[in-house]
DNA sequence: TTCGCCCTGTTACAAATATAACAAAATTCT
DNA sequence: AGAATTTTGTTATATTTGTAACAGGGCGAA
């Protein structure tokens, strides 16, 4: 943004953590969209939001404004900074593909998905769950459900080869609480729930977040309820038009992460990465790639 | 604002050249800094134009809005339509994030491959993929290797709930041999297979094909040799600046199938979803979402 | 359970904003 | 040049829009 000065959008984001239920609501409807469902009347950006009219009107105040028409002008100074360049034509994906195939559809879903995911999320916050995953002197658990199994799956399959002490944890299996027997301050939790939120995930949470241990927790952007445990939370948006929601934006993430956890000690993670190789080929289990 | 129609600073500029003095000099202070200004109160716009108010309003009637306030709203909506443009090259995803952060690479590489990838799919054989996948009367088995295992479970996951007759093969396996003993021409295998490519899954395929059997292949840009024996092939682009590739592509790819299919059958899999549901319910493992 | 606090929404009022009607320039045509 | 027509600006009104005050409802503490 212009100058350092921190965008309205930087400001809703940073406040997000305490703010009410309603109020959490309206400034994911602001995002959503921004600048230009702030830019309507007052009374249209609280009907998409589902909130009454003065909650907007108080939130606009708490961020600091008079009323809501400072807020616009704020905003379309803000617009004025960054648009300048016009609008760019926008152009169907899969080429011969009617803009109505489904494959063109889906694909400008998560793709808007990226856009709002990565938007919100905080860089300095990234680097320091990529770091805490990488400490290789605090054991590492993963923690997935029943459809966030999948992700917690492929991140643990990846740090098992970064670093040694990594532990998967099923919350669906009866199992798991079994593992937090010697789980202490020192450990770290990586942990994935997506809606429908999972009561064992959250059981889960509250015992390791009782042993002191540290978690990181990958959400949906409604945020399953461990983001009250959690030290650093990263919600990526999920809605695509299906019946289910998409976590290929959370796997962009946890691929992102894995990239960067490779990169703290390259090094040891290169020597690791040899005697697999190793091991592999001893086992044939693959071809030489030609 | 959707495809072909004429933003709004293309309709000013077409009629420029017919417009009287009052309304040319309001047009340039449109267009000056455009849409920022449309957007806040007539009478302000007015003023930074040196035009009287009644101008304004007058010439956004003959521009054909009924209003000035029906004009903002064109406004804000081709605003909304440029600002979540996904090809629209912003500098940075994470914004705040220096644009050599690994958050930013790392996106930028997966939009790539999305966009390389859908534009080589044809959108017909991915249809006539999804119909065989949706085809209740064949049975259907999906195979992954070792890492490809994350998407195969993926798509095995929700398969299962949309139609039976699923099978879920790992090809690490020894075990998977016994599952072939059934294998005939009614038969449909989706199989994933990225690099390193794994004999056992080659192995697999041959098999499975010499029964007659009908393969769908998702595999990389390279693509492995199974897909020689395929029906249909998928190949998602996978590069990103890490030492391993990135799913997110294929998963994409597995996301939009499982939404096709979802569609082919629909109240047979609302069926079949409710039926979870109620299971789910009884069994208390999820919380209702609230 | 009951009390009290805080959040949220409904209603009512005030301010602003846009439109309509009218009047004054400016421009054009004869 | 003078009348007619078009363009522009001023004033007044009606509508929209934002804000303040009030009341219901949920949640936690005692």
């Amino acid at each position: 943004m212009a100058d350092g000065i921190l965008t309205i959008a930087d400001r809703i984001h940073s406040k997000l953590d305490d703010m009410t239920r309603a109020e959490r609501q309206l400034a994911h409807s602001i995002l959503e969209n921004y600048p230009a469902s702030g830019l309507g009347p007052l009374a249209a950006l609280a009907k998409v939001a589902n909130v009454s009219v003065p909650t907007v009107a108080r939130m606009v105040q708490k961020l600091g404004f008079k009323g809501y028409p400072e807020f616009q002008a704020e905003l379309r100074e803000e617009l004025k900074a960054t648009v300048q360049n016009p609008i760019a034509k926008h152009d169907t994906w899969a080429e011969g593909a009617p803009s109505g195939h489904v494959l063109n559809q889906f694909t400008d879903a998560v793709i808007d998905n990226i856009r709002h995911t990565l938007a919100q999320i905080d860089p300095d916050k990234f680097d320091e769950a990529c770091a805490m995953v990488a400490d290789q002197t605090k054991p590492l658990y993963i923690v997935g459900g029943r459809v966030s199994h999948t992700l917690a799956e492929y991140l643990f399959l990846h740090t098992q080869i970064l670093r040694p002490n990594v532990t998967h944890i099923q919350s669906t299996s009866n199992a798991w609480p079994h593992y937090l027997l010697d789980v202490g301050p020192n450990d770290v939790f990586v942990i994935f729930d997506v809606r429908r939120y999972e009561n064992n995930t959250l059981k889960l949470a509250e015992m390791a977040h009782a042993c002191g241990a540290k978690i990181i927790l990958f959400t949906d952007q409604w945020r399953s309820p461990v983001h009250q445990l959690a030290e650093i939370s990263f919600s990526g948006r999920i809605v695509v038009p299906s019946a289910w929601d998409s976590v290929a934006t959370l796997m962009l993430l946890v691929e992102t992460m894995i990239a960067a956890v490779q990169n703290v000690d390259w090094d040891d993670t290169k020597d690791r990465m040899e005697q697999l190789e190793d091991m592999f080929d001893q086992t044939k289990l693959f071809r030489k790639f030609t």
